[in-house]
DNA sequence: CGACCATTTGACATCTATCAACGCTGGTGG
DNA sequence: CCACCAGCGTTGATAGATGTCAAATGGTCG
């Protein structure tokens, strides 16, 4: 059920070089630098659907995505999952590595994803090498924590609608005006159950902000200008 | 209205020491470091009520608290607020400086307060001679956003009386059972309204968990082994 | 002592979750 | 290659929890 499933795969050093330098995180660094990190790394394929890590295991990677869309997300007692943000190339999965001992949220791929590996001790020594990559990894986290306080203002204080707005501005603003994800992703993401999300969407659609293709796993921005207007 | 009223004072350095070394995020340093930060900090006090910092202002210091206590909110534009947390002696306020330029919560003093405040210029210059202090931030950013995710599962999965009760639990965890909160800062911290917040508390009081004392602005926790067993 | 504000309780409105049903689609196996 | 079917997307009806509005009580502070 919840088994990851992963391939090695060779990638030539130049493409993971590439990957570092489209990193927030990463790309402040000297060429020297970069080369030197990027060449540690094991770059590893996962199928679309399978798990890179899951909530409450030991945390023993770091990784880079070099392609693909990966969903974070946290499962409840009560058998609703809560998704706090969709990864792409580019970004890093688990800087909290470096603190926490655990994952603290389950990471699984919704498309095939190709990523950059680095043990966490690995990350250690990097980190005393290049201390200027803690200040860029603690401004990631202070953007995310800025970004899930801000969620939590607007799920307490915004109805359906708007919070479904709020997500695809969000969401779109990332990864561009055709989404891939599923209703019930996007409901997860909003904190809304699927079907007030699909009678949301309704709405939007009526109002010719949202495209109506039905295709499945879908959602196209045909709005962005109305859509952001309506965000707040 | 929203105005910040403090007050320069004269500490004993001995007693800056002392704050830092009760710092999570410091006492890992050595005396003399410590000592180092604490001779560059300067002491002020804040009167019940009185702002720290505003959301939304460049954030130019950063705290440590020697005493009292200090809760950390956002407002919405719905005119609703959401409290984060609430920061005790010993706690840091706005490590988040480092990389955001912008204080993006408020923090308001419940009670007197006296902190030690650095200046963001100086922080960054003791991460660079101190790079231990970066590891420590992060672990404590790490930590702030794994509660927050769990916020958003509580705010979304739980109901109302639940999800007091788990605030409850958290609060005290971190104050001892007579937390010195008024009920409408319980609601703001629990994403509830003030009115279901009393309702969930009348509850708790029927069942022994907190006292019946109507002593405004506090709740008395009576039965913490009751309180940790029913929180999820 | 009086004014103000926190706390409390009640009645009511409403949003959203829940349950149910159905069309459709994409993937799978024969 | 086609038929089948599990699961997604959609819509409707309903119940229930919580927000909202209103009002009374009680504590605190000047």
């Amino acid at each position: 059920m919840a088994e990851i499933v992963e391939a090695k795969l060779n990638l030539p050093l130049s493409r993971k070089i590439t990957a570092f330098q489209n990193s927030e995180v990463f790309k402040i660094l000297s060429p020297n630098a970069i080369e030197d990190i990027a060449s540690r790394t094991i770059a590893v394929r996962f199928k679309k659907g399978s798990f890179i890590f899951i909530d409450g295991e030991k945390a023993a990677f770091f990784y880079i995505i070099d392609s693909g869309l990966i969903k974070l997300y946290k499962g409840s007692s009560t058998g609703k999952n809560v998704m706090f943000s969709i990864a792409k190339d580019g970004d890093t999965l688990n800087a909290s590595a470096l603190s926490v001992d655990r994952y603290f949220m389950t990471a699984q791929a919704i498309t095939d994803v190709i990523a950059l590996r680095l043990e966490r001790k690995d990350l250690f020594h990097f980190l005393n090498k290049y201390p200027n990559i803690a200040v860029q990894i603690m401004k990631k986290m202070a953007g995310r924590l800025d970004e899930e306080c801000q969620k939590i203002v607007h799920i307490t204080g915004e109805e359906a609608e708007q919070r479904i707005i709020n997500s695809l501005y969000r969401l779109s603003s990332k990864l561009g005006p055709i989404l891939t994800i599923r209703r019930k992703e996007l409901a997860e993401f909003s904190g809304i159950t699927t079907e007030t999300t699909i009678r949301a969407l309704s709405k939007l659609k009526k109002k010719g902000i949202i495209g109506s293709s039905s295709k499945r796993g879908e959602i196209i921005i045909s709005d962005m200008e109305e859509l952001q207007s309506l965000t707040v």
